[in-house]
DNA sequence: CTGAAAGCGCTTACAG
DNA sequence: CTGAAAGCGCTTACAG
């Protein structure tokens, strides 16, 4: 529903005002102000009046007029959802990377957000109305049919996506190689009882945590022990509920030696659940997470984690785009159509020796 | 500098298109599918006619055409200062409200990020351009001279502005009563020795908590000791720095019953502080801060805190501006300049008795 | 009740 | 080297 209504107020000055004020044409002012590639040339003391003319003016271009000539608006946007109304860690970090790149190129960026990934494409549609030139999908879980055609008219890259987007770029980090290091750290420390509270099932980002855990156990020469694999939403809410109940229907001699949570804001849960139960954390347990967002560094103890080049992934996300909406692509990039950034071992103080 | 290079690509369908394929006018699908409240009224048929040649060819209105014509973008955006390149936990809850603001009044949002308030006249002049209707300054720490004139042709909104701006309304909260709340709390515990560690001289928010903290000291009639008055920047490390310092300097007999810090951020640092002094919280010194972010939640203990309703002042914060555009203000709001939210005690576990 | 025209502010060919 | 014209896609008066 279009809310049309005009601004009050008095008109901002135009490119003829000031070629007005200046004694020379609209073009001019154009052709000195906004100097493109034209072949226009202007004696430097016509530039000089022109450029006093605008100041005195105050002109500003007006990019929308801008925008319906030149099909660019320079502004970029991002796809999020905010599930229960919360921006995450993730999202800021994320975000924050975003801002900076878009920065760096002189983009401005947008925020779109969703209830739900299934509002998606109908979402696109309607963002694409010229008032950005391209999308950043941020950490989307999208239906196979949604995504058809989908690129074609609408430049998108993204982030931690669960799916491939034929045309898209997809911007994640080894995930599988980060659980496995956590894991195997583990073991070095002499755990081998060793449970992970992991993200939702069919989630690819869990998936491959899930098999970075199997793989290191393997490697241990430990056994798989499925009672010690929870599946869950990736929030500190369900991490708490879930230990609890584990906590209530488990003997103490089952807990755990260490648990790998699939990202911090479950491991803060799982502290908390085990704090409750007056399970000291890294005393009795040890408990690592993954992401290393802000919340890593300010618990007690600081959370030993995986950490996920989430800014630098923003800030090239944001150059993957603009190389798209330019047309001018990587040819590597086009054939991968997937960039993986490395995961590294954050080693602070919840994870200790047994 | 301006970056022209055109999209790519198949031309979008317009107006026309969708006109032609109807056998209608282009006006007459305009009034059919952005039905405005003109006085054309077209036969129900047509219309179906219309709205299935436009469904066919997956016509969108370009925004940027009407932008140039309504005068009007639908988005309006923040204005923010990113320093040392993070977002912090107060600006992720106000912009969360922002977007759900925005998104009920089918507005886009787009974040515009400064590194200095000195750079805020330009940035708004250089975003009044017709992309944004309107303008949210969070947090601002301006000259007065910047603002002069500054609403006139830039309808504008701010969140905790430094300086009262001529004809921008701001939004604030009972800061001082939030402090006078908690350190009386703090006294009725039985602390009469308060340390507050507060934020930087010369900001408003900052003058108001410590005025708070005064106003509840006397009340109780405690002689008010400056050495356990500390300002500083709004940050966990400068209060983690300034802790420290302060540690070294006295003796352990000299330390205070209770510290009351002015942000949330600060409390954290104060506490890791106290920590790695062997001086533990809250058993040994109760410690408070002021925001209730995130953080407030996830620290050990978990802190009492005064919470603002930052995500409502950042949804009202839309709403208010969205008025200010359509210029139907209400003459209250015109008037005042100023409104102020109230504050809350959250008492969490961070606060003892003595 | 419907359509042709003008115009929003800019830029890009194209003439002089 | 400079200016007049056309057009980007839309909406708003204004004629029929």
């Amino acid at each position: 529903m279009p809310q049309p209504s005009k601004r009050k107020g008095k008109r901002a000055p135009t490119l003829a005002d000031v070629g007005l004020k200046a004694g020379v044409s609209a073009m001019a002012v154009s052709a000195v102000l906004n100097g493109s590639n034209s072949s226009v040339r202007i004696s430097e003391e016509t530039q000089e009046r022109i450029r006093k003319a605008a100041a005195e003016l105050r002109y500003r271009p007006n990019i929308a007029a801008r925008a319906l000539v030149n099909r660019r608006m320079n502004t970029i946007g991002t796809l999020i959802v905010l599930d229960g109304l919360e921006l995450n860690h993730y999202f800021l970090e994320v975000f924050n990377g975003i801002i900076a790149g878009a920065a760096q190129h002189n983009q401005n960026v947008t925020v779109f957000t969703l209830r739900t990934w299934s509002e998606a494409r109908e979402q696109l549609e309607r963002a694409f109305d010229g008032r950005i030139d391209g999308m950043i999908l941020i950490a989307p879980i999208l239906e196979e049919e949604f995504t058809n055609g989908m690129s074609a008219d609408m430049p998108c890259v993204s982030l931690h996506s669960n799916v491939g987007i034929e045309g898209v770029v997809n911007l994640e980090s080894d995930e599988e190689k980060g659980a496995y290091d956590m894991v195997s750290l583990m073991v070095a420390k002499g755990h081998r009882r060793i449970m992970h509270l992991a993200g939702p099932k069919g989630l690819l980002g869990a998936e491959r945590r899930i098999s970075g855990y199997k793989r290191a156990l393997a490697d241990a020469g430990i056994e798989l022990d499925e009672t010690l694999l929870k599946s869950m939403a990736y929030s500190d809410e369900h991490a708490r509920n879930v230990m609890k109940k584990w906590l209530q229907e488990n003997p103490r001699d089952a807990l755990p030696e260490a648990i790998f949570c699939a990202n911090d804001q479950m491991a803060l849960g799982c502290v908390e659940a085990l704090l409750s139960e007056g399970i000291r954390v890294p005393e009795d347990v040890s408990v690592a997470g993954f992401d290393d967002t802000l919340v890593a560094r300010v618990t007690v103890p600081p959370l030993t984690t995986v950490r996920q080049p989430l800014r630098e992934m923003g800030v090239e996300a944001v150059s993957l785009l603009l190389k798209r909406i330019e047309g001018n692509e990587d040819d590597s990039v086009g054939k991968t159509n997937s960039i993986v950034f490395p995961t590294e071992l954050v080693v602070r103080k919840s994870v200790v020796e047994r």
